[in-house]
DNA sequence: GACCTGCTGCGGGTTG
């Protein structure tokens, strides 16, 4: 470590800060100096954003001498990239503190949809030496005109929450950037460009850091921390196993339990998986203990943004007691008072899990302190298996995401609309980030050709010839500025689904619901939102007008979101805990209780061991059913129910309907199913997959649907000027048109095989699905009939009810139900 | 009265 002054002077301010400069700190002050690009990762509350920030401070003050203050104008330094605008905002109090104390002449600006125009304007006068800024508002500063000496000064570039991006589109978007950011600066001054990441810990560190800086050139190196953060995981834990119910997922059960969690606790953050279920619980508790009125709140994806605002403001100032937050508050609620957290139902994985467990106590001397709340008997195994995750450090990985073509026409139209762009020089820049590595010189020509002339088949439309050549100085570039500037307004890579803001009749909005459950509503009818009872009015200009409702029983909207499984990694962790439940005596509190469930399961069929595949074949008066229990998560799951539905077809004629969960699938007939030994073994074969899955699904719809969004991300279907935009049935109606139109005169439309891609990878999970059927053929599959439900059988079971949507059948099979469950409760 | 499923994220600037 060079001990230079301005190393000195950021450590004495630490000190005077309480906040002990730790080891890697000087690791990443050292390496940064030395001219490394890096990636740093360690638990919340351990200084990275310090370590990270600091450093380009340093080598700042070292530049300078012992002087703080500039010599000549100072441009832009660091671009500092988060994927949220609430968290820049934190970080900017932060940072101007930090330069404050340091006596460093430098100013922060914050760059997002926040920001007012004639900021905007301020900082493009002068660029603040730190900006603060989402990966969609870099891309509109390179569909900047005269955009080429913004990044005259740039020493540093940070991507904050990278593990977060990665994996993403809008981590493509950031690849792509840098890129171009990089090609300016060396072809202007000839020096490259530092790059950090600061990633919370995943199983594939060492790759994040090659999709971040690529440049094999480049010094690298991965700094950590060198002391593990400390976790204490308690479930909260039922009296006796039968207060749990077997299925169901809300968990409202125990909420007593929690009462006293968050009364102890200064302020609390309650996790749920789902927005419906984050309304059930903030009304539940408020039900169960009035007192909490005033302290608590509800934070999620369809609240209000100036609501949502306020409410993470509160969180700052400890105003707020609790809050039941989704994913929502997953991050940057790092400089946030919070001693509790809270997860209710399965957290689907482990790295989610540690995340939401980092939120609590936030330095490295104080362990973090996490409640699991299960919401059925099986799920308490899901916590044993986390604990277990977390102790082996067995934590997903994040896989970078490869070829989006869409997220590439994008990109370069947003060159053209800026200052024009050299295909030549595009190309191979765009050729040396991880995303396109692969990139064929005949793909990139094809995309030239779309964005100039709309590809093979919009030729006929001008309005596809977007990008022109420009003979004086040799660039491609966009000059009709009606095309322009709706570029502009569709830089991104997330595609919303059309959600109509719920208004109150007086003015000031709560929120946002979804167009097919206004549909359902009567004026009258009341339902909850952001924690309030409302009652519906009309629909007016893509408005839901809603009063008041003092009445106490309402509806809950549900939304119709992701929908995330469970991890493979926490799948296989699972397996294990289930195989050990019933062998020898468990010092895990989670297993010990789960004992008489598995005896009873044992009792009727059978606990699968490490190495065996548990299928049953259970006949009740509802018809024949098979059960599978692969733990690959419920799109796996799917697919599989399908692809082994249809080799049993083959076998037979015969027809099934489908449900699965994350644990598992069912396949239910009226006739008998035909199983034995050898049977089973085939149709879970890992051969012929490929086409199997094609034969038992139906791929050319599942690609269309996901070519929505690639329409839109490339810029095929304008989705509406803000405050207009068009409903979801226009764009899918639109976006469906050119599917057909590709599939028809354009087969080898790189978009379209890019939805066919992303449907096989992402929605299908085939490697995923692969894996697990090799895993299957080498255990032991064990064959099991039966004339009752079981523990395990029995969630998918009431799941599946839920599936089907015809009403009166629906009914039926309740009924028919109620008559299982009394018969396994004999 | 019991029972409820499905996350998150972003967002015009030029030219007169």
């Amino acid at each position: 470590m060079k001990k230079t002054v301005g190393y000195q002077k950021v450590v004495k301010w630490l000190k005077t800060r309480k906040r002990k400069p730790f080891p890697f700190q000087e690791e990443t002050w050292a390496s940064y100096l030395e001219g490394y690009s890096g990636l740093v990762n360690a638990p919340t509350g351990f200084g990275k954003t310090y370590s990270v920030f600091l450093a380009p401070i340093i080598a700042y003050l070292n530049e300078e001498g012992n002087g703080s203050k500039r010599k000549g104008k100072l441009g832009l330094r660091v671009i500092w990239i988060t994927p949220l605008r609430s968290l820049a905002k934190d970080l900017a109090r932060a940072m101007e503190e930090a330069l404050f104390q340091l006596d460093v002449d430098w100013r922060v600006g914050v760059r997002n949809g926040d920001i007012s125009v004639s900021e905007k304007q301020k900082q493009k006068r002068a660029m603040p030496q730190v900006l603060l800024i989402t990966p969609e508002s870099l891309h509109l500063l390179l569909a900047q005109k005269n955009n080429d000496n913004i990044f005259d000064d740039l020493t540093c570039i940070v991507a904050d929450e990278w593990h977060e991006l990665l994996g993403t589109k809008r981590g493509v978007m950031v690849e792509l950037a840098l890129s171009r950011i990089k090609g300016m600066v060396s072809f202007r001054e000839n020096r490259t460009l530092r790059i950090w990441g600061i990633s919370a810990t995943i199983g594939n560190l060492e790759e994040a850091l090659a999709v971040l800086q690529p440049d094999h050139q480049v010094l690298k190196i991965i700094v950590k921390a060198a002391t593990e953060k400390k976790i204490q995981i308690q479930s909260i834990i039922p009296d006796t196993i039968e207060m749990l119910p077997w299925a169901g997922h809300l968990g409202i059960k125990l909420a007593d339990k929690l009462v006293p969690v968050i009364k102890k606790s200064k302020t609390t953050l309650v996790f749920t998986n789902t927005r419906s279920q984050a309304e059930i619980w903030f009304q539940h508790l408020l039900k169960i203990h009035p007192d909490f009125a005033g302290q608590m709140a509800i934070h999620h994806g369809s609240i209000d943004y100036e609501l949502r605002n306020w409410i993470e403001e509160a969180l700052h100032t400890g105003v707020l007691k609790v809050v039941i937050c989704t994913s929502s508050l997953d991050l940057g609620v790092d400089f946030k008072p919070v001693d509790t957290v809270v997860q209710v139902g399965s957290p689907k994985g482990v790295a989610r899990f540690l995340q939401r467990a980092g939120r609590s106590g936030h330095s490295p001397f104080e362990t973090s302190k996490i409640y699991f709340m299960p919401t059925h008997a099986l799920e308490l195994l899901e916590v044993a298996a986390i604990k277990t995750a977390a102790k082996t450090q067995q934590i997903e990985s994040r896989e970078p995401f490869i070829l989006p073509f869409d997220v590439l026409l994008q990109y370069l139209v947003t060159l053209a609309v800026g200052n024009g762009f050299d295909n030549k020089i595009i190309f191979e820049e765009v050729k040396n980030t991880y995303a396109f590595s692969e990139l064929l010189a005949e793909e990139f020509d094809w995309c030239m050709q779309f964005i100039t002339q709309g590809g093979s088949s919009l030729q006929a439309y001008p309005e596809f010839h977007k990008v022109l050549f420009d003979e004086t100085d040799g660039l491609w570039k966009v000059t009709n500025r009606q095309i322009a500037m709706r570029h502009r307004l569709h830089i991104g890579t997330i595609v919303s689904d059309a959600m109509l803001k719920v208004k109150f009749m007086t003015g000031g909005y709560v929120g946002m619901v979804e167009e097919y459950f206004v549909s359902k509503l009567k004026p009258g009818d009341r339902f909850n939102l952001a924690g309030r009872s409302l009652e519906f009015v009309m629909v007016r200009d893509m408005l839901v007008l809603v009063k008041r409702s003092q009445h106490k029983k309402t509806i809950t909207p549900s939304w119709l979101g992701g929908r995330l499984p469970l991890s493979s990694n926490l799948g296989a962790i699972l397996r294990q805990k289930y195989s050990q439940v019933l062998i020898g005596e468990h010092e895990e509190e989670e297993l010990k209780v789960m004992k008489p469930l598995f005896e009873l399961q044992e009792s009727i069929t059978h606990v699968p061991r490490a190495d065996e595949f548990l299928v049953e074949l259970i006949h009740t008066k509802e018809g024949y059913h098979l059960f599978a229990y692969p733990f690959e998560g419920r799109l796996v799951h799917e697919v599989m129910a399908a692809l082994i539905a249809y080799r049993i077809s083959r076998l037979i004629p015969i027809t099934f309907s489908i449900a699965m969960n994350d644990y598992g699938f069912e396949l239910l007939s009226d006739q008998e199913i035909p199983m034995d030994d050898a049977i089973v073994y085939d149709v879970f074969s890992p051969d012929n997959l490929s086409a199997d899955i094609s034969a038992s699904i139906n791929a050319t719809e599942m690609a269309k649907r996901k070519f929505r969004d690639i329409a839109c991300i490339s810029g095929l279907v304008f989705q509406g000027y803000p405050g207009k935009y068009l409903k979801n049935k226009q764009i899918q109606s639109s976006s469906a048109l050119f599917f057909d139109v590709f599939e028809s005169y354009d087969p080898k439309n790189l978009l379209l095989r890019q939805a066919y891609d992303e449907n096989f990878h992402y929605q299908l999970e085939e490697p995923r699905l692969l894996h697990a059927l090799n895993r299957i053929q080498q255990s032991t599959i064990v064959l099991k009939w039966a004339e009752r439900f079981t523990p395990f059988s029995f969630p998918i079971k009431v799941d599946s009810m839920r599936e089907s949507m015809s009403s009166e059948e629906l009914e039926a099979r309740i009924e028919k139900m109620k008559a299982a469950v009394f018969k396994n409760l004999d």
